[in-house]
DNA sequence: CTATAATGTGACCTGCTGGTCATATGACCA
DNA sequence: TGGTCATATGACCAGCAGGTCACATTATAG
């Protein structure tokens, strides 16, 4: 956490900090982020940076602070929509109401995400050809799965492949992340258990490709009224 | 890519180099690798080093090749499986085989996707409990939509926990790098078209989350012949 | 006006980075 | 043997990193 030194700078000062702060970890992320750089677009003097912050996670951490406050009131003041919604309603609520937040703040959203959920995002553009060749692959896929039947023809291919690429992408970090805990990672991965649970991920991702686009307008109905 | 003094090199002491850059990146990552670290600990001069490759990235791009290659190998022995697959069977296999390459190649898997889907991942362990809490909301929501009956009793609930969050992270990574391109990110968010492709991502999950388990039972029985 | 406490400052430190280059080594050939 | 060429080496460079600290400035209180 900041010092209390930091709190009781004038508002314009802090702000200012927490602005240059945020341009700099939304380009450069948490590591390469310089707290030089920080310093200079600030206008502060280096040693009074350090009287505010222990380093520069602190500074991140305060970022994330300042984001959850803005979070909290953001839902507080829209919550009250429709009582009855079911889960599922709520969940889309949820995720649209984030949507807004994040399009209200952009660049601290940006930050956050960045550092919070992979740098290799935001860089990706020089590997962009070699990711650009899978989604071809599983595009070719997609269409071909829609030419046998077996994919409603209305389905969005982007957004199919999008979803695909999601998947594999969480799955291989999944059993990486797991994998690694383990003694044997190729007796777990290979254990029913292991298995299973891929499987059940699997069949969340079909079952819902092969019916969505019948289920969306069905939906979309029920929804809007 | 490498020049071409590195292939004319003695394979025991590629594999050194290369083993060595695969732990540098495993552990550190694209941009926080070090070249000095890997010559350190692959027992070659700092000035050889430069005579095999043009920078860290080339040392990079040399892994890419090695896992393609690795890849293909690998799929090409084990392709002939049951002809007449369905896609999404195919879909399946492709995951699974993939995931045999990664087990048997953990390092280099880490490295390579470290590197290509994010660093964030892996030093999470600093931001653990912020990460926890979120899951603890979604956990609690799963748990009473299967009280309500929303979703199938029999669902692993740590699993759907994990799709909500990947589905959470993939829609804010879409619409930060989306909406980062446009001119009114505000306006992008809310047009009709925007919203439309988030509620039919949601729909596939929710319609996949609905029904998976007994739809997963009766597949898994058309499946084990 | 003075004494004290809080805040501000930037030159300076050490350590590491990616990268260079003059020089040394040794294999191969005439 | 002497000459040539690919390869090997590590001291060295400039640049930037995060972090410190003695001192300057300002605000507060008596």
């Amino acid at each position: 956490m900041p010092k209390p030194t930091f709190f009781n700078l004038p508002e314009e000062k802090r702000e200012k900090i927490v602005n240059a702060a945020v341009e700099e970890f939304a380009e450069y992320g948490l590591e390469n982020a310089s707290t030089n750089r920080i310093v200079k677009n600030s206008g502060i003097a280096k040693g009074s940076f350090y009287q505010y912050f222990e380093d520069k996670q602190d500074v991140f951490m305060h970022l994330l602070k300042v984001l959850e406050r803005e979070k909290v009131e953001f839902f507080k003041d829209k919550h009250p929509s429709s009582t009855n919604m079911d889960t599922f309603q709520y969940f889309r609520w949820i995720i649209k109401t984030g949507m807004e937040l994040n399009t209200s703040h952009p660049l601290l959203t940006q930050a956050v995400s960045r550092v919070m959920f992979g740098e290799g995002m935001y860089y990706g553009h020089t590997f962009a050809d070699i990711r650009e060749r899978t989604s071809q692959g599983l595009r070719a896929m997609i269409e071909q799965a829609i030419e046998r039947g077996e994919v409603d023809p209305s389905v969005d291919v982007d957004l199919a492949v999008m979803i695909m690429e999601t998947w594999s992408n969480a799955i291989s970090t999944y059993i990486i992340n797991e994998g690694m805990k383990q003694k044997d990672i190729m007796k777990w991965v290979r254990s029913a258990k292991t298995q299973e649970k891929i499987d059940k991920l699997l069949y969340v991702m079909e079952y819902g490709l092969r019916k969505t686009e019948s289920q969306f307008i069905s939906n979309a109905e029920r929804t809007s009224t």
